[in-house]
DNA sequence: ACATTAAGTGATT
DNA sequence: AATCACTTAATGT
């Protein structure tokens, strides 16, 4: 499996590694294909390859709040801790694009922490990243207004994707901010007439750098 | 040509 | 910032 490698080589030991293609299974998911839904429970850790996960939390009604993005060589703590105590889900975690995705088995999460020093980093350091999205994405929600947030996810999804030209529609944008699609294309509207971005059908283009 | 979906806008709360 | 009620524009069949 030269994708494990492709993505952790330098970082896990070989040994480790070598254990890894061993148990891990591979899986593929499409965008907007949801791996982890809100009360599943959870066999295994999944470990972020390639592709762009996001993290949603489920509102009081029915709407959703996106927490953060994962990336490649990402794991989310929240699945770990989720794995470990045998608790149902509190998140939603969804593909934002082709996806590929490794899957620990419970089991050897525990194991390996005293086994390999890379991976009891690897955990550790995923905490650790994990609560500093989470304490960012608190911020915004508590202390920005609507418009610095929708250029601040247009920011993100910029970086993400690696491309100014976002393809992307008002209502998805208000979805994960969980706010409604009218107030998006205002604001958007007005981010264009500040020459922040420029706006087609389906698409934005970021334009200050 | 018609239906569907995305986006724009004024008025109101 | 949210909601309503509509309009306009782009796209699919």
């Amino acid at each position: 499996m030269l994708e494990l490698r492709a993505a952790f080589q330098g970082i896990f030991e070989d040994a480790l590694l070598q254990e890894m293609e061993e148990v891990c299974k591979l899986k593929t998911y499409q965008a907007g294909d949801v791996l982890i839904d809100f009360g599943a429970t959870i066999k295994a850790m999944p470990i972020l390859l390639t592709g762009v996960i996001k993290i949603l939390r489920e509102d009081f009604d029915a709407g959703e709040l996106l927490l953060y993005f994962l990336e490649k060589g990402d794991s989310c703590a929240l699945s770990i801790d989720c794995c470990i105590g045998h608790k149902t889900s509190e998140i939603r975690a969804q593909a934002d694009s082709l996806t590929r995705v490794a899957f620990v088995p419970n089991y050897y999460i525990d194991q390996w922490m005293v086994k390999y020093p890379s991976w009891r980093n690897f955990i550790l350091a995923s905490y650790s990243n994990r609560f500093e999205e989470l304490l960012s994405a608190l911020d915004n929600i508590a202390f920005l207004q609507m418009d610095v947030r929708i250029l601040n996810y247009l920011k993100e999804q910029q970086k993400l994707r690696g491309t100014d030209l976002l393809q992307i529609t008002h209502q998805e944008i208000a979805n994960d901010l969980n706010t409604s699609r009218v107030v998006v294309s205002r604001l958007l509207k007005s981010l264009e007439n500040q020459a922040y971005i420029s706006l087609q059908r389906n698409n934005i283009h970021m334009l200050k750098k």
